[in-house]
RNA sequence: GGGCCCGUGGUCUAGUCCGGCUAUGACACUUCCUUGACGUGGAAGGGGUCCCCGGUUCGAAUCCGGGCGGGCCCACCA
């Protein structure tokens, strides 16, 4: 046994260990091994950006549970990919290379993102490596892969020969600076300053006032509306009257949806400026009236105010309505807009075709879905249930953008859809024809990224591949992921598989919390309160950062606080010196067991299988930070403050206590030891591992993460040693207690210590420590009261 | 407006499901201790109406009802 060095270098030890766990493959999965299985549906990181802190945090929390299962003897699948297929990636494509990917040629463009992703990656990924996550790097998955391309466009030919999928020209969301069709999930409410104003509608010379926020839309206005009920306007029925400025006629009808109290009670319905609108358009069978561009311009139908922006046309339409006298109030309003999460542009509703995939009509079975899931926590099903009842859409699955998983594609000259065989796959319809066709028109759209994405089950798992692997292993052990993601990722995620193989993706889901700055809010940009994990792991390390990821619970939101993270650091520190201390211990120790036991060694061993029992369940569980915080107090506390110190005077002084005595303290420093960086090793797996090669591997392998997770040993539970012990622990206090009180050093000798007569028999056994640790002289049992006589000081 | 989560010393929290130990730990604070692993350490200590009100119970931080406060998700966009 190696003795350790006097100081751990963390950053030397992780970039060591970093290195070394890939080169020898210790977290690869072994398809041939006889193993139990427990896969992981690993989050394939959007590549938009580096890792962030919310990042480390949430991975973290899963790689305390692959750790966990991989040492418990499972033969963990643990894949890893990235997510760089999408808008977010391709908005990073066009910041760093400054382009715009709607004006530049599509070829060109392509060629461009492709090489800026492949120069992105490498390093993108290496930060997820140093946090130390122990995922199988060997051989990542990119979903903008040939590979990952194939098997998506395959998941979109057999949802369309099961008549999931569908085309067709529609209102649907839409994002004028992307210029791309959104879904639903990608929406984000913002409160948004506006204007409520009263314009004034005429009809047969009568004025009837309109509120709306949307002037610019009067050009595309096809109707007015009343409550049928709303007395002011019985009188309306029937009528038509005159848009201002532009001079046309709308009907005036009448709609149980109309809120009376709202402004006027009178609304106009333009299409489209809203959900009501559309909602309005298809039931009164209204006409279409098209105003804005692609880009959020006005089109010809805003016959002067064509070509300028949204928010142009608006500030020039009420200049002119007021110039006119039929802008007759005015009143500042804040209220909800929709914009897309992306950009933060606020979203307009375009009639364009699109495709869908079809979620309406399976609501039911989506959300009975949930219950084969067991959700960690359980609250969160909650959210998942909410949010599938409440969908108002089809999930809008095609992107009007030149990155990205092209549709598998084709349209006849009448009409009809062409999609290719399974073989020709993948293809791109934009410059290719299927076999012995000239005469089709490619589609042109790309796929929605979770499109792919929530295929990530069986991306991983070879699914297009056909493999064993995907037949033994679908519905995968557990998916890891955030709560914000519930909508989108784990969403369409469950219905990929429902749809597919009509099960669901995973067993378990872990959904992890968001990370908050010190005070409690959101971290941003905008903010300025953002913390790089990349500084905290330069700074700390990755087991300290780790170490603080582990210090909430699933679910729960956790506040950054660099104190907490230094509280990680310290343990490093404290792990590293205990055992450098314990080793030194151990260096002429030949590893032989004792005949026989003292007290004490039975006392922490028999603590340390309540540990071993109550953590093992709480992480299989998924209660890491349970697991956490025994193993952190047994080690500070029950190990470092109490155990070490009794058991120094034996090792010290075998001539006084015995060579027996030596041997059980050795025996038992050797076995604590090793459970405790066992216990800790899912947490820190660095400095649990480099302490690990120093006193335990049996060769350069030989690594802690694999197997060895410590087994509860009923034979050392011992009742009696446990009494002892404790009541040995509370006189100590009062020990320390009075030589605090003296204000004298914890070494000062106990010349008279008399202990209550009924803990004679309880002590007896454990006195040769007692006195040991507390430096007594002198120890009788008499009387119902401790007394403690200290040596006189000194001076 | 609907749903969910939360409210514990100065701060962050454990405990709440399944009621009963002196209410856990970290950070901060006070005093002391440099001892042959560690001062990034050790010992001792001060500090809490467990948000409020009511109920159930021998007994409530924990269960029930009602408030108040904070957060998240969804809806509200005329």
């Amino acid at each position: 046994m190696q003795p350790l060095p006097k100081k751990y270098d963390f950053r030397l030890a992780e970039r060591k260990w970093c290195k070394a766990w890939d080169k020898q493959g210790t977290y690869a999965f072994d398809p041939k091994s006889d193993k139990p299985v427990f896969s992981i549906d690993t989050p394939p990181p959007t590549v938009s950006g580096k890792m962030h802190l919310g990042h480390s945090f949430s991975y973290a929390h899963e790689d305390f549970i692959a750790r966990f299962h991989r040492m418990r003897g499972k033969n963990v699948f643990y894949p890893f990919g990235t997510d760089d297929n999408g808008l977010a990636t391709d908005k990073l494509v066009e910041k760093t290379k400054g382009v715009n990917a709607k004006s530049t040629k599509r070829e060109a463009y392509l060629e461009l993102a492709h090489r800026t992703v492949q120069e992105i990656l490498p390093d993108f990924i290496e930060d997820w490596k140093m946090l130390g996550m122990s995922c199988d790097f060997s051989s990542p998955y990119s979903t903008i892969s040939t590979a990952v391309q194939k098997a998506s466009q395959k998941g979109f030919l057999e949802l369309y020969e099961k008549g999931l999928v569908y085309r067709k020209e529609t209102p649907v969301s839409w994002c004028p600076q992307c210029q791309t069709a959104i879904a639903q999930a990608e929406f984000e409410n913002v409160d948004k300053t506006s204007h409520f104003n009263d314009i004034v509608f005429k009809a047969k010379g009568k004025d009837m006032v309109v509120a709306t926020t949307r002037p610019e839309l009067l050009c595309a206005c096809v109707a007015l509306f009343y409550h049928p009920d709303d007395e002011r306007y019985q009188s309306l029925k029937g009528k038509f009257a005159r848009v201002p400025l532009f001079g046309y006629d709308v009907p005036i009808l009448a709609d149980e949806t109309v809120d009376r109290e709202k402004g006027t009670g009178l609304m106009m319905c333009c299409t489209f400026g809203d959900k009501e609108d559309i909602e309005k358009w298809y039931k009164h069978k209204l006409p279409l009236k098209v105003s804005i561009t692609k880009d959020g311009r006005m089109n010809e139908e805003a016959g002067k105010y064509q070509g300028m922006t949204l928010k142009e046309a608006r500030k020039a339409i009420r200049a002119d309505l007021e110039a006119a006298g039929l802008l007759i109030k005015t009143k500042d309003i804040t209220h909800p807009v929709n914009v897309h999460e992306r950009c933060g542009t606020d979203i307009e509703f375009l009639n364009t075709h699109q495709w869908f995939i079809n979620v309406l009509d399976h609501k039911e079975e989506l959300i009975e879905a949930a219950d084969d899931i067991r959700w960690h926590p359980e609250h969160m099903k909650a959210r998942y249930i909410h949010w599938v009842e409440n969908l108002n859409w089809d999930w809008c699955i095609s992107r009007q953008r030149h990155f990205g998983i092209p549709f598998p594609v084709w349209y006849a000259e009448d009409g009809k859809t062409v999609l290719p065989s399974e073989e020709e796959l993948p293809v791109d319809p934009s410059d290719q024809q299927p076999k012995g066709r000239k005469d089709l028109v490619g589609e042109t759209d790309v796929l929605d990224t979770w499109a792919t994405s929530s295929l990530t089950p069986q991306l991983a798992l070879g699914w297009a591949k056909g493999g064993e692997l995907f037949k033994d292993n679908f519905p995968m052990d557990v998916r890891p992921q955030a709560h914000d993601i519930i909508r989108t990722w784990a969403f369409y995620t469950i219905t990929r598989g429902v749809y597919h193989e009509k099960k669901v993706p995973w067993k378990n889901i872990m959904i992890s919390g968001f990370v908050l700055d010190p005070k409690g809010n959101k971290m941003s940009k905008s903010r300025g309160n953002v913390v790089d994990p990349q500084d905290v792991m330069d700074k700390y390390g990755a087991d300290a950062l780790r170490y603080w990821a582990a210090g909430s619970k699933l679910g729960d939101d956790l506040p950054y606080m660099e104190k907490d993270v230094q509280t990680g650091s310290k343990t490093v520190t404290k792990l590293w010196n205990a055992s450098r201390f314990a080793l030194m211990q151990l260096a002429d120790y030949d590893g032989g067991e004792p005949d026989e036991l003292l007290p004490v060694d039975k006392w922490i061993l028999s603590k340390l299988q309540g540990i071993i029992k109550e953590s093992t369940e709480t992480y299989e569980a998924y209660e890491y930070a349970k697991s956490k915080s025994l193993i952190d107090n047994f080690f500070w506390n029950t190990f470092c403050d109490y155990y070490l110190e009794i058991v120094k005077d034996r090792i010290y002084n075998p001539e006084k206590r015995g060579v027996g005595a030596k041997l059980s303290a050795q025996y038992t420093l050797r076995y604590a030891l090793r459970t405790i960086l066992k216990l800790f090793a899912p947490i820190m797996p660095y400095i649990t591992e480099e302490i690990y090669g120093y006193a335990f591997a049996k060769d350069g392998r030989d690594s802690i993460h694999v197997n060895g997770w410590p087994t509860f040993d009923n034979g050392l539970v011992d009742g009696t040693a446990e009494e002892a012990g404790d009541a040995l622990l509370e006189v100590v206090n009062l020990a320390r207690k009075k030589k605090s009180e003296a204000s004298v050093s914890l070494r000062t000798p106990i010349i008279k210590f008399i202990i209550p007569k009924k803990l004679e028999k309880v002590l007896k056994p454990v006195e040769d420590d007692l006195k040991a640790v507390t430096n007594a002289e002198d120890i009788s049992y008499e009387g119902k009261v401790v007394f403690i006589e200290l040596a006189p000081s000194k001076q």
